[in-house]
DNA sequence: CATTACTTTTAGATTAGTCTAAAAATATTT
DNA sequence: AAATATTTTTAGACTAATCTAAAAGTAATG
């Protein structure tokens, strides 16, 4: 059995591996845990000596199969609380992360299994974010962020970044929810804006920094 | 914000402030937690030193205000939690403790208060045991020990005691759930063994110590 | 390519929770 | 009430996870 903060470096180690490709430096799994790089030095030398990554003296690290297991497993956990916790107790987007986080590390497969089934195997986090199943296996799912769709093609809604605790409140306010029709009318080049169709009536004008965190599926 | 420790330590001193009315002692605390006296002496300590406990040196321990708050509302958490295991996940009666003791310890006003209205606010748990409502008052419910039983008498099963699994997994071979239709046939006072009716039809034998740890409540 | 800047690691300390062994206090028994 | 037994506390040590400050490595720049 793993500890909570095992896990959590883990988790911190997978998400930057996607992002930048290959070995995660020692200062940005510091940043991500909100923690000191000497204390990370120390973590690292304890999950290396456990098997669960691989770590040369500065030369940063990566994940071994164990390891990534786990990290998997403790995604899949945070993204099936996430569902509960909107679909079935009515939290909102901005509200899910933080009592995720701690649901997460609960340990028993019973309980997961069995929490997968209630909600009836989900494919998608309430972000829009993918659900590994049992074996560790991603869904592929086409998604693109607005900065990149057409004009004039028909999309849906798919995902949100769950980065920023605040732009999930804008997005709230604004009555943005997955599964919406999309649409960009118009793109403006000098500062990335863009004018959208969301829903079948309303349309808005949405900044560059909104369009990279919005994601959106071919219909 | 109070560590897990913090909150079994309060929990079980809550317990036992329950049985033996007053005063608790190092060694029972020691016991129900599987630690060693040395150490709950320290914790003991510095519960005092936060104002959670009353306690002298070597005169036992009883929860002030603060303290019994935090453990009534660890207790609410746990038998809540056990209703949507065995009610929501299918989880069998000697399945759901483990969890909810780890369940128990997630901070979350909201998602506790959402549980609760999710679950239908439920009254006891899946073993009978009273759920304390958000003030800690917990709902009097005037069952009895099927040792005390009167022969004759219609009563329900309406509790089982949790302290141990083995005792769980006989009651569910014997398919003895809560809400059961009881009645006391005959009572062996030589070794306080009973015949006894459990729903429409079965009549069967069950000894002291099973008698001890079943309650019923008249119908 | 030497100097500066940044990153990473080491060294040594700290806090929470636990332990063993021994000392002190309380309870029990003769 | 003296001797023995039990309970509780103290003293000192250990592990996990963290920190600060300083040293060592790596990268960037003039």
């Amino acid at each position: 059995m793993f500890s909570f903060t095992e896990e959590n470096y883990l988790k911190a180690i997978f998400k930057h591996s996607q992002k930048e490709g290959g070995e995660v430096s020692t200062n940005t799994i510091a940043e991500e845990l909100n923690t000191k790089a000497a204390s990370v030095t120390d973590m690292l030398r304890k999950l290396a000596d456990k098997g669960l990554i691989n770590y040369e003296k500065y030369k940063g690290v990566t994940l071994t199969k164990a390891g990534r297991s786990i990290a998997v497993s403790t995604i899949r956990k945070h993204r099936l609380w996430e569902v509960f916790l909107c679909e079935k107790l009515k939290f909102r987007w901005d509200e899910v992360h933080e009592v995720a986080e701690q649901l997460e590390h609960i340990h028993s497969d019973l309980l997961i299994d069995q929490l997968d089934e209630f909600l009836g195997y989900p494919k998608n986090d309430p972000h829009g974010d993918p659900i590994p199943d049992k074996n560790g296996e991603f869904p592929k799912d086409a998604q693109i962020s607005v900065e990149n769709a057409k004009v004039g093609t028909n999309y849906t809604i798919s995902g949100v970044s769950d980065e920023d605790n605040n732009f999930l409140k804008y997005l709230n306010k604004l009555e943005i929810t997955l599964g919406l029709p999309f649409e960009v009318l118009e793109r403006f080049e000098f500062d990335g804006s863009m004018t959208v169709k969301i829903g079948e009536e309303r349309s808005l004008q949405i900044s560059k920094e909104v369009a990279q965190n919005l994601f959106v599926a071919k219909v």
